[in-house]
DNA sequence: CGGCCGTCTAAGGATC
DNA sequence: GATCCTTAGACGGCCG
């Protein structure tokens, strides 16, 4: 038998799992139209990045640049503690 | 010559257009962080539905099936205005 | 040290990697080539029906539309697969 | 009225005009089918050249300035015929 | 870690 | 003929 969820007595149709279930997708959806909504705003201030005369594709690999810069001193920074948790400091 | 956006007569370093890119960067950097964050929070969620014994590759197609229905609604809407056009109504 | 391909004991030049990278451009050229004869190809077709006096547009509209229709057959079949899977048909 | 095609006088269905839309509508799709498989060719090539070790983005860039450079000097061909048509050679 | 999905770039078409 | 925009292909990130 396949139920819905784990509440295996539970009725499929207007049961808890059902509700559940609902809150999962439009917790999600709204989530998700959040994150849509911030993908626009960056593809705003890039729009008015071009309009000031300034090269998108470069300022895209610049912030790529400064991200995996930052992702590498995080990086050395947790090979830094696994060092002292080694030496018990 | 290759000046940094319009500003052809400003300084290339320290001028306003340096601080103009400034400001792009950071606050795309910002957006950027807050997308991500969703992204985790979306995840979440998923780890939640997981854990309430549902099946997540399922929940996204249900998603995935939903925004599209809507988006599908749009394009019909486009195709119909063609043919109209084609026909000179 | 930054030795091109695997072959980490060849030489640089005239080695067996730069062949095997040669062969790799020429033969993408070479596609590339007869990708782009077809594409003009399908130009000359569509000039040859706005001389009969057919709507490129609409007749491109068309074919995207029939070939959708062919690739949604085959993402309805993948949904049913996974409804499937996930109810351990 | 909207007829299809010029053939004002025939018949909209089973008429020389539906026929040659036809034939229009499935050379079209034919070219663009061997196109793709063309596509898909080039693909399993760079698939080729991934598992080769080496790093097929820098190898896309490279055809691309191959494929630029070609085209300037078709371009200065172009030139150097006219020039010799405007001296009358 | 290999494939998949979403996003970004770039090529091609529609429009003026 | 040039420009803008839309769409197909390539890249990076995410899940399995």
């Amino acid at each position: 038998m396949s139920d819905i969820g784990h509440n295996s007595g539970e009725p499929q149709t207007g049961g808890v799992a059902a509700d559940r279930l609902r809150s999962i997708v439009e917790r999600v959806e709204r989530l998700d139209q959040e994150r849509k909504a911030l993908g626009n705003d960056i593809k705003d201030v890039y729009t008015e990045a071009k309009s000031a005369g300034f090269d998108v594709p470069v300022i895209r690999k610049l912030i790529q640049i400064r991200a995996k810069d930052a992702a590498e001193v995080e990086e050395q920074e947790q090979i830094l503690d696994l060092y002292r948790r080694a030496l018990g400091m």
